[in-house]
DNA sequence: AGTCTTCTCCCCAATATTGGGGATTTTTTC
DNA sequence: GAAAAAATCCCCAATATTGGGGAGAAGACT
């Protein structure tokens, strides 16, 4: 029997999925709650193997439950399960440790598949989740260089000084050269990159991964 | 119906798979090769709407062979299926664009349902694979986000233009708001990400995500 | 020997940014 | 309904950056 526990501030939606789940062989439903404030105490009571956790809830969200619970309980698996489908979303109940993003859904038979796949150690993203995931891994990783830009040994060290917030002053003395080769050098970068501010360079240099 | 070519060396598993495939209502089977080398024809030939790869295959990877396929038909959905579990495959091939990583599985059903979920524009990943990502993805993101800071929405809007390389007249115009207005956001900014220049800025809300 | 690139440095002047004070009006929150 | 937060604007002055010139030395290549 996988134990678990409900958070989901929708009285229909979390009575109905509440129904369904409680009727499911294998699964015992050990609690549903429509506030996540008493969740550790929902754990200290029921030790659920498995977290079904809403985001938008009142006075507290569910990724922020979703912390308290792992930083206590790091074992007990959570599912976020949600309306929101933005990147942001996802990306933070990502690393606060969500097990599985399941998309609301009026088939309640997806939320049993994602809960055996957590509890089996696996997790379980909805498809168009796990798109958005590889996406940004994809763009987190992948090069993409399709203008290339040769910058000279001294000029790619001074935009990794850029980088990293250094003014021309900084520069010319973390480089040990002139604050006017500094000046001289940017001036290059500059017409290479076809940019005309230190911003601008940065996030180039910072998308075509050239520090 | 969705057009499906396999790619699988395994003589067994491709007959077997095939025939149940070919089985599938909503599912046409259009091809089923033991070899990627000839992928490139098989698409011109089959226009597929979707590829099962497998990885290891003589002659010539799948993830390469998907290299090729995502290069001139960058639509077709290409769903790896292998034995390899290990960061280094995932890695390489979420890099190279797959659309879905499924675990070499004796039961049929799960590849029916990837190539419905791949076909609708999401992704399918097998429950080890999918923890195996998020776990690479927070390794990745979870040391620069416990820095936590709150930007108002305009303040937001603000940095995002930054970013996108923009002068503060620009800015200004951009969010059609005076000049002196955005200079009042970026000292807030400022002093909220504790930094003093606009290159700084910008590098922070990149590695914080804030934009 | 001559050309090219890289790295070094300088001058000047126009802009842009930064930091320090304010102040007013919405909007949100309690 | 009052307090807090967000958003809007202004002034001033110090610094920093950008863009335009130009120029010399060292090394590579032809």
């Amino acid at each position: 029997m996988i134990r678990v526990v409900l958070f989901e501030d929708n009285k229909n939606f979390r009575e109905s999925l509440s129904m369904f789940l409680a009727s499911t062989e294998g699964i015992w439903l050990a609690g549903a709650f429509s506030d996540a404030r008493n969740a550790l105490w929902a754990m200290k009571t029921h030790h659920p193997d498995v977290v079904l956790m809403d985001i938008q809830m009142p006075h507290i969200t569910g990724i922020e439950a979703m912390m308290d619970i792992k930083k206590l309980y790091p074992n007990v698996k959570v599912l976020i399960q949600t309306v929101y489908e933005d990147e942001d979303h996802i990306f933070r109940a990502i690393c606060a440790g969500a097990d599985g993003y399941v998309i609301k859904n009026p088939n309640p038979e997806v939320y049993v598949q994602a809960i055996q796949e957590v509890e089996a150690g696996g997790s379980h993203l909805s498809p168009n989740i796990a798109a958005k995931v590889l996406a940004m891994f994809q763009n987190q990783f992948v090069q993409t260089q399709p203008t290339f830009v040769e910058l000279t040994q001294r000029e790619k060290q001074v935009l990794g000084c850029m980088v990293k917030g250094m003014s021309y002053k900084m520069i010319a003395d973390s480089c040990d050269i002139k604050f006017s080769t500094v000046h001289s050098h940017i001036k290059n970068i500059y017409e290479k990159l076809h940019v005309n501010s230190a911003p601008e360079a940065v996030v180039k240099a910072l998308e075509m991964r050239l520090v």
